[in-house]
DNA sequence: TAGATTGTTAATCGATTAACAATC
DNA sequence: TAGATTGTTAATCGATTAACAATC
């Protein structure tokens, strides 16, 4: 079965490889029970996610645990490696080049842009802080394929032009605005502040 | 009407409010489908969350501008300042703290608390890292509301245990683990290797 | 065999949206 | 009045989950 998984099931994917990998060495196998519970959702939710992949666990036991983890990693397409670039090198920026978790999944950050010059030249990292007109070429030359926006809101928009225009059709936007895109283009949204207003939202009850 | 929210709306309103305040002095009044262009959305969908709240439209011209920003600030609750507190004065914590974008919507950074000896007592914007052992102390005095968890995952769950029994029952997890709490307490997770993860799977088709 | 757990169905639930009468 | 837009219904769509036969 070739089945389109839901898109619903796609963002559970990486919490569940998180979960296993934090499970790991616990035993050989695990059960959509164990998983579900390190998870926090339903066991028939991972057994019915699961079956996507075509992952087959044996009745009785349980799913191999390294099998799972294998098969999640393919479904997500996380075999190869991913070069990403980072346009921002503000606060954000910063902390997001520093972090170490994105390497154990296959993204690499391969280059910090900037527009301002206090900050072109200086080091992230291990990187240069590189400006910001030498965007297309550096696309080109580390065949980025995902960009991450840590920008002012204001220079999101001009940016994600220029990603894409470049190639580059899957965009993490960290800035406070909402991109207008392409149907192919792939946009995820990280917003704070609104993840502050939701929680603002239940405090009240 | 007083009816429940739905989860789905009440995630959508933050970024009503932000487009609206993006489009503020273009018009006193405006319709459904310019919002629903500015953010992203059916105006079908524009119609019926504002409907939740309560908000009122004209037929043939749309909603006050001003009074529908106020409406979704109230439904929030964003009428009244929220002392925050971030834990992990790592990059992440830092980067948190230093952004100025939270302060619109009523959330103050009221602590940042690290327990590493290092950072303890150093400056980030304005306030000065204190240990983590003052937590419960810190809450107490300050009236804290929400927590950031901006800790290496392996702290995130202790501390939040923490912050539940000090009464903190909204939590901002930036870490990457999924915390185990109790049913009252709301949790928003931020991890960015999820995200680029379900970016890595649109790259493939 | 007895106990455990999968794989899948079918019921349920909730969210989205086309459509249109109401009405400014 | 004519044009525009709301407010709401009802159809549709997709996601969740209880339940249980299959089977290790």
């Amino acid at each position: 079965m070739k089945a389109r998984i839901p898109e619903a099931t796609v963002a559970r994917l990486p919490r569940y490889l998180r979960c296993l990998t934090d499970m790991a060495h616990t035993a050989s196998t695990c059960s959509s029970e164990d998983l579900a519970e390190a998870a926090g959702v339903n066991s028939a939710q991972v057994r019915k996610d699961v079956s996507y992949l075509g992952a087959q666990g044996t009745r009785g036991v349980g799913y191999d645990h390294e099998e799972l983890r294998s098969q999640i990693r393919k479904a997500l397409g996380l075999t190869m490696p991913h070069p990403v670039i980072v346009i921002g090198a503000g606060n954000m920026g910063t902390a997001l080049t520093n972090y170490k978790g994105f390497k154990t999944w296959g993204f690499e950050i391969v280059a910090v842009l900037d527009i301002d010059e206090d900050r072109i030249g200086s080091r992230v990292d291990g990187l240069t802080v590189e400006p910001l007109q030498n965007l297309e070429k550096i696309i080109a030359a580390k065949n980025v394929e995902i960009g991450i926006l840590a920008t002012p809101p204001a220079a999101a928009q001009s940016v994600a032009d220029r990603l894409t225009a470049a190639g580059v059709n899957s965009i993490l936007n960290l800035a406070p605005t909402i991109l207008k895109t392409d149907a192919e283009v792939s946009v995820r949204r990280v917003d704070l502040s609104t993840e502050l207003g939701i929680l603002a939202f239940h405090l009240q009850s």
